[in-house]
DNA sequence: CCTTGCTGCGCAATCGGTTGTCCTTATGTT
DNA sequence: AACATAAGGACAACCGATTGCGCAGCAAGG
């Protein structure tokens, strides 16, 4: 039973046998907490970094009512983990929570078949739990609510009552929408990805609310949601230059890439014959040439935040509802 | 301290009260282990099964010196994690762990930088690990095995003693490019990636194996490794036609799915002016036209048989030292 | 000199399970 | 009827930490 590579351990009951303590002494010295001697403290800490002892965070846990673990809720379907966003704000995640001694359990979610989550949380393996993204309906909210497990989501979502990271995608493509109308834009269309996901939603909110401030026409027409694959990508890019567009408005990295290769394919000239943009920079388009125009955001920021909001929440520190990360407008060659 | 979200959870001792029984008899029941009367087993799992009751896998752990968990060791740096490979690697991996009610905790190693990994498991939080790609010199490998935590590792290594779950990527590649020079190709280039990983030199040994054994010339001008951005293929690219490759072999999805876009681009036909195959088949090039030959393996059956494998072990099981998953060379319109 | 108060530390209970041991019954054998 | 045997289940120790409580020792105060 068990696993013979831990014959080795070190329990905190033989550091306090070698050192001539009890338990008691040895826990309290490592904690700093409850009443102890700084002699003996130091005794015990110096032994305790020699010998190499690191305290089982399984019975740590167990006292305390702990895990020292995090859900990171994915997607299982790998277009959108694939994404070097998610990688990053997964970085950010896992270097936040190592900085605390946690780690990462990985959920993963099929669409709303959120079963393994489910089996996560009702087996108390994890203290708190990380969307990596929203829903419109999102089926994980409602669990986790009516669970009562603390999480936080990156990306935003109408239920009620939910801590929120995000970037503000509205105002974000709000503005990088008006900047280009003022250069003179006045025929745009907009390639965009999966309309089940909250941030796609907004940043067609933001791009259409900048349109009607400023008085462009757009019509569904040249509006191309739901653009999951290549093909549907260069579908789009068909029927948008056929409708006359100045500018391509692209969703994401992912969809801008596969917009910018069948440009070239097709040898459309980007920025002579035709405008484009993207919602997000990533390497998947920075290194294009001509350079383009995009929203630059920090996902491992997003991580970092989100982890660390966890945390205030599982300290019972106040944490704000929503929190919105900054953003920069970048422009590029690609619509000059 | 501790999270008020448990503060319903339910205990073993409160379903032995409530059943009038001790708590052996409740975790006898749920184990199966020892001996229980049937009629008992039957009342005690039909009131867990109504009142949901779930064993704390903290307590259990503690017992039995488990943890439930295991590492899942992926690259930090994102050009690999984000391939469609690793995703499937990983559902494969979480699946067969789940089947298990494991979990799986993530370990994050930047190229050999392994500190993630080693406060992972000399915290002793999992109980096994899972390797999910080698590299030429991996220090994780050397570490694993003084720290004596089993595990298991998906690719090959040099290292003795080690137990390997892998396709057998010489044998593919040897018989991929032996079947194409049957065909009656005669100059081949290969487009590879990071010389680092154990797969890529395998399968840059199978490719040249295939050649010396038909007798076919090729030069290091030929061979183009560490192709690691669009920017080194397309390059790789354009050298291999201008030396008068006939057919031009990329080592992995990411860099077929960048050598088609390229020769798309310089309108290069497919087939007509220059064949191309790849050793891996993915949905990054399965759906192209022209249809690409490539070979197929199952990223998810090496996952699920890496878990296993690693199940076996922990279960004091004999296992086969390395096991070599199958493929299968899919002949597409590319070569003809 | 006795009391008070504080400090440092050990004892033991506790977290929620598992499992070896022992006691009580029911069953089978002669 | 007497006894051996097996089966079912309760008890308690244990896994490795944390933490409330209490006790000893010492300094300060009256």
């Amino acid at each position: 039973m068990g696993n013979e590579y831990i014959e080795d351990k070190v329990t905190i009951e033989d550091v306090a046998n070698a050192l001539g303590t009890s338990k008691s002494t040895v826990s309290r010295a490592i904690s700093g907490k409850g009443r102890i001697g700084k002699e003996t403290r130091e005794r015990v800490l110096s032994y305790i970094k020699e010998h190499n002892y690191k305290p089982n965070p399984i019975a740590k846990g167990l006292s305390e009512s702990k895990t020292y673990n995090i859900c990171w809720v994915v997607p299982g379907d790998s277009s959108m983990t694939a994404l070097p966003f998610f990688q990053r704000c997964m970085a950010g995640v896992v270097d936040a929570a190592s900085a605390e001694n946690y780690d990462i359990l990985m959920g993963v979610v099929y669409d709303n078949n959120i079963s393994h989550l489910k089996r996560i949380v009702s087996n108390h393996k994890v203290d708190g739990v990380i969307l990596g993204r929203t829903l419109i309906n999102d089926e994980s909210i409602p669990y986790l609510i009516e669970s009562k497990v603390p999480f936080v989501a990156i990306g935003s979502t109408d239920y009620k009552d939910v801590v929120q990271i995000d970037n503000d995608h509205f105002k974000a493509c709000n503005e990088l929408t008006s900047i280009l109308i003022m250069k003179g834009i006045k025929k745009f269309a907009l390639i965009g990805g999966d309309s089940n996901h909250v941030v796609n939603r907004t940043r067609r909110e933001g791009f259409l609310h900048a349109l009607k401030e400023q008085k462009i026409d757009i019509t569904d027409d040249d509006i191309f949601m739901n653009c999951l694959s290549d093909e549907d990508v260069e579908r789009a890019t068909d029927t948008a230059l056929r409708n006359g567009a100045e500018c391509l408005m692209c969703m994401d990295d992912g969809i801008c890439s596969a917009t910018i290769a069948k440009l070239k394919r097709d040898e459309v000239s980007i920025s002579e014959d035709i405008k484009i943009a993207s919602f997000y920079n990533s390497e998947l388009i920075s290194n294009n040439q001509p350079t383009i125009t995009a929203l630059q955001y920090d996902p491992k920021e997003l991580g970092i935040n989100a982890c660390k909001t966890l945390f205030d929440i599982l300290n019972g520190i106040e944490v704000e509802q929503k929190v919105m990360l900054s953003y920069e407008v970048q422009l590029k060659s690609s619509t000059q």
